[in-house]
DNA sequence: ATGAAAGCGCTAACAC
DNA sequence: GTGTTAGCGCTTTCAT
């Protein structure tokens, strides 16, 4: 192990030419002779000569680094958008250092941290629950370092953002149920500091209201794991008159609470419509199948990264902020009525 | 943006001192005076100075990322081996790049490429199904970079490896739906190329003859994603006699198969036992809820990380092969019999 | 106890 | 058309 590449000074000396010249070479520079770039060439196919990434980077001052913060790894979603920084950077040569804050503010902070030190060109992040204090996205602006949010952003923060319409896909999910005949519309949400939680809630409310629906307190819950939907839900279905609906802040919870109500007796969707939000693949694999709200995750990730990169590369000329959203779509099963 | 990171050399002038004796004094040198190591760090400290990685890299010639190349990111086992592998590598302050093939052999190869501009100090790689051509793999040792296979291992190349024990793991879950009452097993496997699906399959049989039950070869098929299962199950239902269970190469298609067991009218699990593989998080989504083999995905992550840190950094003593086995376990849930 | 100089691999201004 | 030199930020002999 630990051989050492071959070097452009390598090259020079064994073909008795100048580093500048083999560089000038290998970057086709026009006052280069035919002969000689051939030459070179051959060369540095022939011994697989690649340019020392690190030298480069360290003249330019610059590398081609993205850092990712997102809440958790193993999460359907976020996955997803991690694919699609993916696609759209490796399109641009960059790479990705991801880190994961596990939901956790320390563990955020530190991530930060590490990608500053790493020197990255910029940061796409997504904030954890328990993210309540901003000054460590500040730093990264601060440190005139490019910041972009993505889902779960920040508000206390002024920088670009990429966010679904999460009013307009919660208000047309409950819309859909309430003209499917359901009236009595349960909302197991998240901490409505999250804008993502507090904007579905307001989407979930204006369309109760639109129906002249009043909002009952009672149905509306913080509920966004499957610990707290095996505690809540069985609390929720007792309640008088019980529920003919959830609309859920994800497809765990909805899942969850579907066995819930089935366990209990009721029968999905005649008694009771569950809805979830992101359509990842377990909306196929639970009985009946589940409504949900695809968040085009993918999409997401892509226009983030998009947006960084033109941020990066001074393209995207707004000086303001930019502020993208990507459209949801109500995507019906069976697991709510017609 | 842009704003320049302060250097050394700017501390130096600063403070009217030698770049030399910054850089010794900010790292504890014994030879510099208590007071100039208080000046040069109060001054660092102030000034947010960040050692310049690039820099540092350069000189040792050496980074400290670690380059990752899975099939797919958005998958439920690899995202959780993604997870171990950062835990233990941020321990270490190894950056991850992470790259994904698409079961693509064309994308693996470039992946390679990839993290080989890169410079990465070593790699982790889980194979495409597609690869039948290894050369990529070995361009990765001859140009003297570390290389650690694992779940998905290639048997052409001569490296390290972190499996799970894929022949206990299915011997184990075909033993037990056997004392269950099973004897009719179909066996849902993947391209017996693959060592993980072979040893499987290898574990399957062992089992069934040790129990004096022969081996049918229309109960072996290869079918490995939803698209087949939505074709070959029907299939198999309709052989004489049925099955009586299904042993699934991954969750996925196990929690098809359930479904489409349960669409054709047997129930699960008195009709047929249905057992899955990885034992994700939707085993707890099904209904009935589903029997899987737990792999382990987080401690086969941090397993294959520690071993190529320890071959990076030269701990690792073995000189020969290091193969790494994690133990797989049968959870048991409610779509199999007791 | 501190400084000067060289060098990691590369490029670009400036020679010739 | 090609070579020389300097410099990106840092560490490390070798001086003093």
């Amino acid at each position: 192990m630990d051989k050492r590449q071959i070097t452009l000074k390598d090259i020079a000396k064994e073909l008795k030419l100048s580093p500048s010249t083999v560089s000038r070479a290998l970057r086709n520079h026009p006052a280069i002779s035919k002969e000689t770039k051939e030459l070179v060439r051959d060369y540095a196919v022939k011994h697989k000569y690649k340019p020392n990434t690190l030298a480069l980077q360290l003249r330019t001052n610059r590398n081609n680094t993205i850092g990712v913060i997102v809440p958790e790894i193993v999460h359907y979603f976020f996955s997803t958008v991690i694919a699609g920084i993916q696609d759209e950077a490796e399109k641009e040569n960059y790479n990705l250092i991801i880190c994961q804050s596990n939901e956790n503010y320390g563990r955020e902070v530190k991530s930060v941290e590490t990608l500053l030190d790493a020197r990255v060109r910029g940061i796409l992040a997504s904030q954890s629950k328990s993210t309540e204090e901003f000054s460590h996205f500040q730093d990264i602006i601060d440190n005139g370092t490019h910041l972009v949010f993505f889902d779960r952003i920040c508000t206390g923060i002024n920088t670009d953002k990429v966010v679904i319409d999460d009013y307009a896909g919660a208000y047309n999910a409950v819309d859909y149920l309430i003209r499917s005949g359901c009236t009595r519309i349960a909302f197991l949400g998240s901490n409505p500091h999250l804008p993502i939680a507090n904007n579905r809630r307001m989407g979930y409310e204006d369309a109760l209201r639109n129906h002249n629906i009043s909002v009952d307190k009672a149905l509306i819950q913080v509920c966004d794991t499957i610990e707290l939907a095996r505690e809540i839900v069985p609390v929720m279905l007792k309640i008088a008159p019980a529920p003919d609906a959830f609309f859920c802040i994800n497809d765990e919870v909805a899942s969850y609470c579907l066995q819930i109500c089935k366990s209990a007796g009721y029968k999905i969707p005649q008694d009771i419509s569950v809805c979830g939000f992101t359509n990842s693949y377990i909306t196929e694999m639970t009985d009946p199948t589940l409504t949900s709200v695809d968040q085009h995750g993918f999409e997401m990730g892509k226009a983030a990264a998009r947006l960084l990169i033109n941020r990066i590369k001074g393209i995207e000329k707004k000086t303001g902020i930019v502020s993208k959203v990507i459209k949801t779509k109500l995507v019906v099963r069976n697991s709510t009525r017609n």
